[in-house]
DNA sequence: CAACACTGCTAATGCGTATAAGCGCTAATG
DNA sequence: CATTAGCGCTTATACGCATTAGCAGTGTTG
């Protein structure tokens, strides 16, 4: 347990030459290689073999400025099960990239209650890079990461930090806006809208989609907050004679459509319900929502790569918005005959 | 992009002082810390805070030998769905008690297809110890892992390996003859096994608990491959009479109770069935079956607190194993009647 | 035969940090 | 008044490696 590391200079005292030789054996460049005889190169490799010599890569790293490892920093815990199921596509995708570009991965664990990048110990410039994982940015952190020197990219579009921030996100603007047009093709034309339309990007998101593409139908209940009662968030929406119901967030469908279907109330026939975005397996809820997936291992692979463009080839920054597969499901239906004697 | 990182001794001399003060003012022993002034302290800090320097973590480690971080390998990529409800578990208790502790993780992402610890760039040494997960181990690789003094400890039990391996494991062997004594006081005796008796340390502990807790029941069949159609597997349990079978996959055991279903066979009325483990949550598949629980997170974390013990005190090789609860199910019944005419 | 190139190495340096050792100064002590 | 004991720093060194510069010896050229 003793036994020091083993150094170069052991390695080249075992093989009687100089510290100096048995890096150039290690690691000759072209020009410098084959200023080393076969004989003495022998030597040293045999040493090298027999005592299972490996260059600490600290020191390596010292030397050399790069590592080979790209950080990983999450706002919020990755493998609790709560967060598991969001978080683990990310990390699959960015494994695989990771693998394939030959780079490991420091997983950032935060440091104490508050997670944050800048801290008293940043042992996240032990990576080349870093790639950042979270609904829950700090806007102060991203902002000097812009200005820093220390490549990042974010997972989920970004608004400028005093700069554009480089991210892969997903293109929920166009995937909620052909939601929109496929639900107008139905036959709807008064729409409810639940869920948030500020604060996170991914968010606004949504509602800059839906919001354009509603053309000439009518918004004729919409509800910002989220802590309501469902079976008041679906009064509200039949008080409005909406036939057709948005959700940002698949919690809320869900809770509602429990309700809907409690009451006897058909879905799609009666309402129909759209979700923005499926966070969660199908498998868990027996319904297969109408909605759009998001390309969550497609994206940590396109950010790892782009991070490692960035990295190694000092790259310009880009933004990317990678397309999100419309989820047919069977909450949406067309305007039924009951809908339209109403009118 | 160009600006190269700030060093202690741009700070040094944006503050008038030596960089040795800075590291002083940065990490002030008790004894040291006190020997710089209120006043010089507080001007070298005002000079960090404004330029948001942090201590270069290699740097760091160059001289202190450690990094607070702890290498996580994995024979097998960790994230793949298939593998993920396996290793996340696991992967929870350990980042959990990782972030506790103040360290964190380097995933090791084995470089192409073959997953090696000692392979060309054992990038591995930039943490300060190592856990090693996963169910196929390399022989020569725990020998070198052994010898060498680089700490590490590995998830499930392991034999010997040119010396006593550190391990936190589950108690299989313990909780498997809970099981058979639990069956034979529902009055079984005649007991069937399906599954591997022999190769992995976690296989064999199952055998090692089984084999001798049964006692006055009798083994009437056993089914030590595993590539056989459920259907004959069920044949073959019944022709030899068996009242109660126990499985060491869940899989196989949720294919013969499936077929047993299909074919009117009662479970447990007719056959009782008794899985060694449970990998996968109850909720997937409908059956809870009675077996015993994997304490996964629990085994992660009691890991990762054995490594930094040996990390942090060169604490001596400790084998844990911890308890398996056992999971109640409804797949074992008392011995029929019919049962009992039988014989 | 002097000048030079080439071979096969070694010595020296720097990466950024922590820390032991030391140095000039003032205040307290004998 | 000589000596010592802090004080407030600085200087110097080591960590393990990559890499540049250079050096001794031999051959080659003009």
């Amino acid at each position: 347990m003793a036994t020091r590391r083993l150094t170069q200079k052991d390695i080249a005292r075992l093989a009687g030459v100089s510290q100096a030789t048995v890096s150039f054996v290690l690691n000759g460049s072209p020009e410098n290689a084959n200023r080393i005889p076969a004989e003495t190169r022998e030597r040293v490799q045999k040493v090298i073999r027999e005592t299972g010599y490996v260059a600490d890569p600290v020191a390596r790293r010292m030397v050399k400025g790069l590592n080979r490892i790209l950080g990983v920093f999450t706002y919020e815990p990755a493998f609790p099960s709560a967060q598991a199921d969001f978080f683990t596509p990310f990390l699959l995708g960015i494994e695989e990239a990771a693998q394939e570009l030959g780079y490991d991965l420091l997983l950032l664990t935060g440091a104490g209650v508050k997670r944050r990048i800048f801290g008293e110990n940043v042992r996240l410039r032990l990576s080349d890079g870093c790639i950042i994982l979270g609904r829950q940015f700090d806007r102060d952190e991203l902002t000097r990461l812009v200005a820093g020197d220390f490549p990042f990219v974010a997972v989920g579009r970004r608004d400028d930090a005093g700069g554009p921030v480089p991210y892969v996100g997903g293109g929920y603007a166009v995937a909620t806006a052909t939601l929109v047009d496929r639900v107008k093709a139905m036959g709807h034309r008064r729409i409810a809208y639940v869920g948030l339309n500020a604060g996170a990007e991914s968010t606004v998101d949504r509602w800059i989609g839906f919001q354009p593409a509603l053309g000439n139908a009518e918004l004729v209940y919409t509800q910002f907050a989220v802590a309501q009662p469902p079976g008041e968030t679906l009064d509200a929406i039949l008080a409005a004679r909406a036939t057709c119901v948005f959700f940002t967030e698949l919690a809320d469908a869900i809770a509602v459509d429990a309700i809907a279907r409690h009451r006897g109330i058909s879905v799609p026939g009666d309402l129909s319900i759209v979700v923005l975005g499926n966070h969660i397996r199908a498998e868990e809820h027996g319904r297969r929502f109408t909605s759009f997936s998001i390309p969550r291992e497609a994206m940590g692979r396109a950010a790892t790569e782009m991070l490692v463009r960035r990295v190694e080839n000092d790259a310009p920054v880009e933004q990317v918005l990678l397309d999100c597969a419309i989820v047919e499901g069977d909450t949406l239906g067309p305007l039924s005959t009951q809908h339209i004697r109403n009118t």
